[in-house]
RNA sequence: GGCGCGGUACCCAAGUAGAAAGGGAGCGGUCUGCAAAACCGUAAUGCGUGGGUGCAAAUCCCACCCGCGCCUCCA
């Protein structure tokens, strides 16, 4: 399996530090509002990407922190004319709730939308506010190093004892210093030194330490957590690209400075989603929330499907027209699927082995090559098309089905579709029909096959009946 | 200014040297009471533009045009 790795620019063979384990750090959300799509798009890739390290037989650990405090609004390690606000403070202030609740409300609401998107679980979800003792440990021993240094209650890293600073984002001293917008803070050694520790009697949250009351920089959390739950070097580091720097940058400084070895052997980085064609962001306003997309009906596995479809290292161009191309996408996926399990069976002869082999061989190919999600997915269609044209046995159909699971083990879309129930109205419709049908009566019948596709029911009659499924963007109006 | 990504049919998107995957939309057809699903047929003599290297280029090299990201809150 190949690998894009951040740190090398390199496509490179993944080989785990101990055979059959891998450890993988992802940089979960910041608890301070409603997720968005964008944010969902690298927890989705972070999620393919153990997916299929499970599906190759490794053991994952994977941890994915909750930041619950730090996280400014300005990161000081450039800029700036105003000192930054923490983010959570800010939501606090404006939602007129404590910082704590804010944390809790947006935490709980992460939860529950990757559930509904089908993100596996982490291993750990650890909460930088549950983590402040390791984090001051962390500063102590650099402290003792050298490698920071304290100005009124501030802890800051010190950039010039550690010269690979800049090598993950390709940003050298001399041209962060150009880009122009540099701290001026006068209390900094370097105008690019970054707080580890900060002095701020304004703010919500405070933590007694060594150096007095205060709270800890953004970068410290990971350095100190994934310490703790991975140790001092682990396999893959996953984020979206706006963390390459300063974040992951300053991470890297902390950890190896602490350890003295390197900290992450993968640095797997996402790629912004744009919207529209445009860049999005929370501060211009051109985002959807994951709810906005699911209040409009949209079924989750739809949305997680047009999310994970293209590369994770391409800029992905979300459209409303994208949304509607994926739906179509998952509702072949999902015909395919009833009609495998309605006909499994055991009776019939298997002819298909061939097929499913090669197929099975393609997919695996393709995500060995740097998680080619798409041509996974093509491979997939392709063995759809050819079974659709057979006519499969119920031993065939059983055989098929297991290997149709066990390729949905690395996309979790099928896993999505769950038994729907009808209400006893639309039943009753649905009998009514079929009795209208028995007549021959087909103005009542086609009328009630009007009447059920405005409430988002399509009915095919079959051989066997009258069956119905709801259509995927009507999802919650539905009933 | 520094670092980086991309331009393949109407839309999305694989493919990185040897017969242009796949999904969506459209059109025609088979099946069906009608539909739906499924199937069959239909779409780039062509892969941003112009050169070059090769027996062979979407794929390598050079130049140019266009779009975008990170470096600033953001995944």
């Amino acid at each position: 399996m190949y690998l894009h790795n951040t740190y090398t620019k390199q496509k490179e063979e993944f080989k785990p530090i101990e055979t059959n384990k891998v450890r993988v750090y992802s940089c979960g959300p910041t608890v301070y509002s409603h997720p968005h799509i964008g944010n969902f798009r690298s927890f989705i890739a972070a999620d393919i990407l153990c997916r299929y390290l499970r599906y190759k037989g490794y053991q994952v650990i994977q941890v994915m922190n909750i930041t619950d405090v730090g996280h400014l609004t300005t990161d000081d390690n450039l800029t700036s004319d105003e000192e930054g606000i923490d983010k959570i403070q800010l939501a606090a202030e404006a939602e007129k709730k404590s910082p704590l609740e804010i944390a809790r409300f947006y935490t709980d609401k992460f939860f529950h939308l990757a559930k509904t998107l089908n993100l596996h679980p982490a291993s750990h979800y650890p909460r930088a506010t549950e983590h402040i003792l390791e984090m001051i440990e962390l500063i102590k021993k650099l402290l003792e190093r050298g490698y920071c240094y304290e100005r009124e209650g501030n802890i800051y890293y010190r950039i010039s004892k550690f010269p690979n600073y800049g090598h993950l984002s390709g940003n050298t001293l001399e041209n962060l210093i150009a880009g122009a917008r540099v701290d001026i803070r006068g209390e900094k050694e370097n105008p690019l030194d970054f707080a580890l520790w900060k002095h701020d009697p304004k703010h919500l949250m405070q933590w007694d330490s060594p150096w007095g009351k205060g709270f800890p920089g953004w970068h410290l959390e990971c350095s100190a957590m994934s310490l703790k739950y991975l140790g001092r070097t682990f396999d893959i580091h996953t984020g979206g690209e706006d963390n390459i720097f300063p974040h992951h940058e300053c991470e890297i400084a902390q950890s190896e400075a602490y350890t003295g070895q390197p900290v992450v052997r993968y640095w797997f980085h996402t790629k912004h989603l744009l919207v529209d064609n445009q860049k999005m962001s929370k501060s211009s306003g051109n985002f959807y929330t994951v709810e906005d997309i699911l209040n409009k009906g949209y079924h989750p596995m739809v949305l997680r499907y047009a999310l994970m479809s293209s590369h994770y290292r391409q800029q992905m161009n979300f459209t409303i027209e994208g949304l509607n191309s994926a739906r179509g996408a998952v509702e072949r996926l999902i015909n395919f699927k009833r009609m495998i399990e309605k006909k499994s069976g055991a009776s019939g002869a298997i002819n298909s082995e061939t097929l499913i082999t090669d197929t099975k061989k393609a997919f695996e190919d393709a995500l060995d090559d740097d998680l080619n999600i798409s041509g996974a997915l093509g491979t997939i269609f392709n063995m759809i098309n050819e079974i659709n044209k057979l006519q499969i046995s119920g031993t065939e159909a059983l055989f098929i089905k297991e290997e149709f699971y066990n390729f949905d083990k690395v996309l979790g879309i099928l896993e999505m579709d769950t038994p729907e129930t009808l209400d006893k109205e639309i039943e009753r419709l649905i009998k009514e029909r079929e009795q209208a049908r028995e007549n021959k009566d087909y103005k009542q019948a086609d009328q009630i096959r009007e009447t059920l596709k405005k409430k988002g029911i399509i009915l095919e009659d079959t051989s066997q009946g009258t069956k119905w499924r709801k259509e995927l963007s009507r999802w919650d109006r539905l009933l």
